[in-house]
This record gives structure tokens, C-alpha cells and sequence, in this order.
RNA sequence: GGUCUUGUAGUGAAAUGGAUAUCAUUCUUGUCUUCGAAACAAGCGUUUUAGGUUCGAAUCCUAACAAGACCGCCA
């Protein structure tokens, strides 16, 4: 648990047991790192919150406080009041050095709170391989993914396959054309609008030479079957470019099975019993240049009821349902299965969906479902300061797998999630190919590899050891870091609740500048020194220390999924 | 026209509503020369603008301005 939450709780019940109301506050007081260090090591801000209701001035209350505190803690070196109304607590060297022996990697920190939480993301359409834009959603999924279940959640990461409707239609045409090019040399007619790229040469390729259709002479005939077959082959193409990202889902949910099952009835019917389908004409979309438009009774959903800009169809004129009358039907699926939370990443192309799946789970849930979507901006590549094209491949996309194995899976993931997921995002390939602090992969496997190297030249036995033996572990520089390692609990929690895992990259860098800061003074001044150190026992009180270092990198790094290296 | 996201040092970014807004980088200057690839110190800011809520706003609300994304029965 974290110190901040700790002693958040203890201040309250201290309180609570001397009088005070708090019930109402608990939302609003804290217990925080101060930014300034003159204002010690945490600071609680009950006298300015509570000030209006018990009309005070918050520095009496203040007071008040401080008084009841100092009886009740020894923990603190000193306990103050300072200007607006906060009191700052420093602790005492003997605290921190408890705290240091105890440190842990902070798994299962939110263990008492745990849920079950279905995460969905990727979900790109089965026809051909991953490209460098579903990059970041599928890493910022599966870094929440991990974050989640390190904390002590259960997590399903799912995958919501779109093997249905029109687009599929035309990658089987395009793999069919692909196929009569190779057999029979019938030329790929580029202006046709089928999928040029080279990948489905290699989906063709493939359905010949495993014999999964005998003869290709009737399209009519085979057709299902090709599909079948091309989207299979696609799949394996995703599944290995995940892979290689480090990603592996836990279920796969196909939109056909779904469509067979007559899950799409049935989830209609139930809107259409709770009254929130009508049949209607929808206006025109203002700034709209097509001129075929024309207006037409359709099946409607009423998501403006749940905060939708306009109703959205259900059937398309040809009166099959439209593709989000699936979705419905999926979410459906998902709800059936009775999860605490749902997380959806979408890209920012989808951005605009969001309203209506948000209306739809609430229209079938009626409210009771926690159903977060997350939205992932864009990623622009530049090299050396111009914007990136890698692919030679005519009318082709950069696929993830290219990115990998250019700059490496580790590099893709950490700075794929180096950034809040809100703001556009720019990956720099010369960056994160450097060797150099600039860079913060490098700059952080470095202090892993370098915090390895000196474990392997000091061999000590720290498992005896005592707070007596980390007393000699008394610089400030040493302390500082002591401190940093105690936010960690806080990042993580922080990072958990608002599905924010940006801030475990930039906690984690900011460990290593400490760290090599750390190290680095030993070049200027012999005392400290952590390995050519004559003192055996402040040699492993430091080792001691280094090594809860590197168990925070660690476990931070596990949880973006990058590699800790012993040696770089 | 509408919706969503963003607007913070020259540049790129952080900051559960907390106190004098951090971090990296560019440039100038000084110290040091490697227990593993350098580190340390110093200089530079109207958080786009205008209102509002609050004891307190980069953060929340309203409006404007700017950038990006999206907007039909495609998926």
C-alpha cells in the first residue's frame, strides 16, 4: 500500500475518533508529495477543505490538528503548518530505512478491489496484416491489460473479429484475382477497387499451395469456402504481427458466429421491448457534398436518448442489418458475460462511434454497466525530423512488422505508450535506435543492465540484513531515491484507476536518471563509490538498495512488457 | 455545419483541483575525466485568449481562436 494511502486512512480515523466529521470530505482531502521540499515529505490538506463547513479559519484549524497529531505520531521528525491551510509532515531517517526493507514490487496492490474486466482492443478487420496504426491501441491495450491484472484484477483481453458484410466480399474477389493471376496469368486489374497490396498475393499463395480448394474455375462456387480460407489466412498473419508486438488475446469473437447464432434478433428485440427502436427517416449530414442522398424510412435505434448526436440505423435498404446492429449484438455478447468493468480502445478514426456503442451498452444494460472506451490519437513516424514512408510496396501500408523489425519490439512498445493516449503521438526512429540518455529506452534498460553489472561483480548476502546495517545509507542523494521508490505504489495506482499506463514509462525514467545520477557520483568523489568501496558494510547496505532499484524497474518494465537486460 | 481530441520554455512533453508548474533537449558558461557508454551547477516561462466555479485552476464549466481526427445504409 502506499504510504499516501496509508496515512490518508490513519489521519481520518485520528481525526474522526477526536470529533471531527469527515464523511462528506473523504473524496476531497488528500495526503500528497508536496512539490517543494521545504514542505517535507507528505502534506494533508484537511484544514482547507474543511474550513467553510466548520467556518474557521483554516490555519486555527490547522492548529487544532497539529496538536492532536503530535500527541498521536512518533513517526514524524517534525509536523508544521504552512500558509493557506496544509500541514506538512517530514518523517524521521528510521522511517524510511523501515520503509526500504520492506519495499516490494506492489503486485496485487489493488488486490482488495479486484474485478473482473473485459478489454477489448485490436479488433482490425481480418484482411490482411496489422499496419503501424493499430500499433498504438494494441500496445496502450495491452499495457492496460497487464497493468490491470498486475494489480490484482482478472483480466480477458478479446478480440472482436469482422469477418461479415461487404468488405470481406471484396477481399475474397481480391485474393480470387490474386489466384487467376498466378495460375492463369490473368493480369490484376489495379483500377478494379480491390485491395492491391502484396499481402494478398501471399494469401493466395498460400490457399494453392495448402490444396485448400481444388479448383478455382467458379467463383459463384467457391466463394464461401475462399473467404473462409483468406480470412483464416489473415488471422495468422495478425496473430503472428501481435505476437511479435508481444500481444496474445485471450478470446476471439467472430461477427459471423454471432450473425449465425441470431444473436442480432435477439439483441434487437430487446431494445425494440424496451421501446428504443422506431421506424423513421434520419435528415440529411449537414456538409455532405453527395448529391445521391436521398431520404428514406429506416429501422432506427433512438441513441439520442443516451446522448447520441442522431438515431443510428439498424438496416441497411436491402434490409439486412447494418454493421452496428452487430455490434449491438455483440456488446450483447459482452454483457451476457457479466463482467465488472468493459474497456474498448479505439483508434481516432473511430472516435466518432463512440456515442452510439456508449448508448447502445447503456440502452441494454439500462445504466448498470461500468463500459469505458478509450480513444488512441494518432501516430505520425519521422526520421530524422522528416515524416516517415518505409514501405516500397505501390499503394501499400507500413505494417506493424516492419516497425518491429526496425527498432525492435521493446522500443515500439515503450514509447508507443510514452504519451497520454489523448494526444497525437510523434515516434521518432532515429530516437529509439540511439544509445543515449535522449533516449528513455535505452536510457532505462541501461540502468537495469548497469545495476546487473555491478550485482555481478558485488557478491554480498543482503538476507539478513538489518535496519541498523541501511543506517549507513544516510546522503541525501540515497534518501531521495528511498522516496522516489516509495511513489512507486502511487504510480501504479494512479496509472490503474484512470487507465492512464503513460505514467509508468516516465516513473520509470525517472527512477534511472536517479539511479545514474547516483552512480555517477562516485566519479567525483570516492566515498561514493558502490563497488571499489573499502567499506564492506556501507558496499551492502548500497547493494541492498540498488537491488529494490532494480526490482521497481522490473516490475515496471514487465508490465509495459519490455525486456530488463542483465547486459546490453 | 456537427462531434471528439489537443493547445504548457525555442523544441518535445509531465503534472488524482494544491503551495514558487516539472522533465528532457538546443545555446552560453564553469567543474570533472569514466566502479559500464558521462555527470553536476547556472541562465531563459503572461500554461492560446476572455469570462465563470473554488479557500485554491494548466487541470472543472462557458465562449472564442488554432491544430488534428471523424461524420450516410462502408466496416
Amino acid at each position: 500500500m502506499s504510504i499516501f494511502k496509508f496515512y490518508k486512512a490513519k489521519f481520518i480515523s485520528s481525526l474522526t475518533s477526536q470529533g471531527f466529521e469527515l464523511n462528506d470530505f473523504s473524496e476531497k482531502l488528500s495526503v500528497d508529495i508536496p512539490k517543494q521540499e521545504k514542505f517535507g515529505d507528505i502534506s494533508f490538506n484537511a484544514p482547507l477543505v474543511l474550513s467553510s463547513s466548520l467556518k474557521k479559519n483554516p490555519i486555527i484549524i490547522a492548529q487544532e490538528i497539529l496538536d492532536i497529531f503530535l500527541k498521536q505520531f512518533n513517526e514524524f521528525q517534525s509536523i508544521e503548518v504552512a500558509k493557506p491551510g496544509f500541514i506538512n509532515f517530514k518523517f524521521n531517517n528510521n522511517f524510511w530505512l523501515n520503509y526500504l526493507l520492506q519495499i516490494s514490487d506492489e503486485k496485487n496492490l489493488l488486490k482488495d478491489h479486484s474485478k473482473k474486466i473485459n478489454i477489448e482492443y485490436v479488433s482490425a478487420n481480418p484482411t490482411g496484416p496489422l499496419h503501424v496504426g493499430h500499433c498504438r491501441g494494441a500496445i496502450y491495450g495491452d499495457t492496460l491489460a497487464n497493468l490491470l491484472n498486475y494489480v490484482g484484477n482478472t483480466v480477458t483481453k478479446e478480440y472482436y473479429i469482422n469477418d461479415y458484410g461487404n468488405q470481406i466480399h471484396m477481399f475474397s474477389k481480391s485474393v480470387y484475382a490474386r489466384i487467376l493471376e498466378i495460375q492463369k496469368s490473368i493480369k490484376f486489374d489495379a483500377t478494379s477497387g480491390l485491395y492491391p497490396g502484396e499481402y494478398i498475393k501471399d494469401i493466395a499463395k498460400s490457399i494453392i499451395k495448402k490444396k485448400l480448394i481444388i479448383s478455382f474455375e467458379n467463383y459463384d462456387l467457391i466463394k464461401e469456402d475462399l473467404g473462409k480460407f483468406a480470412m483464416q489466412e489473415a488471422m495468422v498473419m495478425i496473430k503472428n504481427d501481435l505476437l511479435s508486438l508481444g500481444i496474445k488475446h485471450d478470446l476471439f469473437v467472430s461477427e459471423t458466429d454471432l450473425v449465425n447464432k441470431n444473436n442480432v434478433n435477439k439483441a434487437i428485440k430487446i431494445l425494440e421491448d424496451k421501446n428504443y427502436i422506431y421506424t423513421g427517416v434520419l435528415p440529411k449530414p449537414k456538409g455532405d457534398e453527395n448529391e445521391d442522398w436521398e431520404p428514406r424510412d429506416q429501422l432506427l435505434f433512438k441513441s439520442t436518448l443516451f446522448g447520441d448526436d442522431v438515431d443510428r440505423a439498424l438496416k441497411k435498404s436491402d434490409d439486412t442489418w447494418t454493421y452496428f446492429a452487430n455490434d449491438v449484438a455483440y456488446h450483447l455478447y459482452k454483457l451476457d458475460r457479466e463482467y465488472d468493468q468493459y474497456i474498448n480502445i479505439l483508434g481516432a478514426d473511430h472516435a466518432g462511434y463512440l456515442k452510439r456503442l456508449q448508448a447502445c451498452v447503456t440502452a441494454l444494460s439500462d445504466s448498470k454497466v461500468n463500459f469505458v472506451c478509450k480513444v488512441c490519437q494518432l501516430v505520425k513516424l519521422y526520421k530524422s525530423g522528416e515524416p516517415y514512408k518505409m514501405s516500397k510496396r505501390a499503394g501499400d501500408f507500413i505494417t506493424a512488422k516492419e516497425l518491429v523489425d526496425a527498432v525492435g519490439k521493446d522500443a515500439v512498445r515503450f514509447m508507443m505508450i510514452y504519451r497520454s493516449n489523448d494526444s497525437q503521438l510523434d515516434f521518432d526512429f532515429d530516437l529509439v535506435t540511439e544509445k543515449s540518455k535522449e533516449n528513455p529506452v535505452f536510457y532505462v534498460q541501461y540502468a537495469t543492465a548497469r545495476i546487473n553489472s555491478i550485482l555481478r561483480k558485488v557478491k554480498v548476502d543482503n538476507n539478513q540484513i538489518t535496519k541498523d546495517d541501511l543506517s549507513l545509507l544516510n546522503s541525501s542523494y540515497e534518501l531521495e531515491i528511498i522516496k522516489k521508490l516509495s511513489v512507486w505504489p502511487k504510480c501504479l495506482e494512479l496509472s490503474a484507476v484512470n487507465l492512464e499506463p503513460h505514467r509508468i514509462p516516465y516513473y520509470l525514467y525517472e527512477l534511472s536518471s536517479m539511479f545514474h545520477s547516483y552512480w555517477n557520483l562516485g566519479k567525483e568523489n570516492n566515498d561514493f563509490k558502490i563497488v571499489d568501496n573499502p567499506n564492506i558494510n556501507l558496499v551492502k547496505a548500497r547493494v541492498f538498495l540498488i537491488n529494490k532499484i532494480l526490482l521497481i524497474l522490473k516490475s515496471g518494465l514487465s508490465i509495459l512488457n519490455v525486456s530488463a537486460p542483465e547486459t546490453m
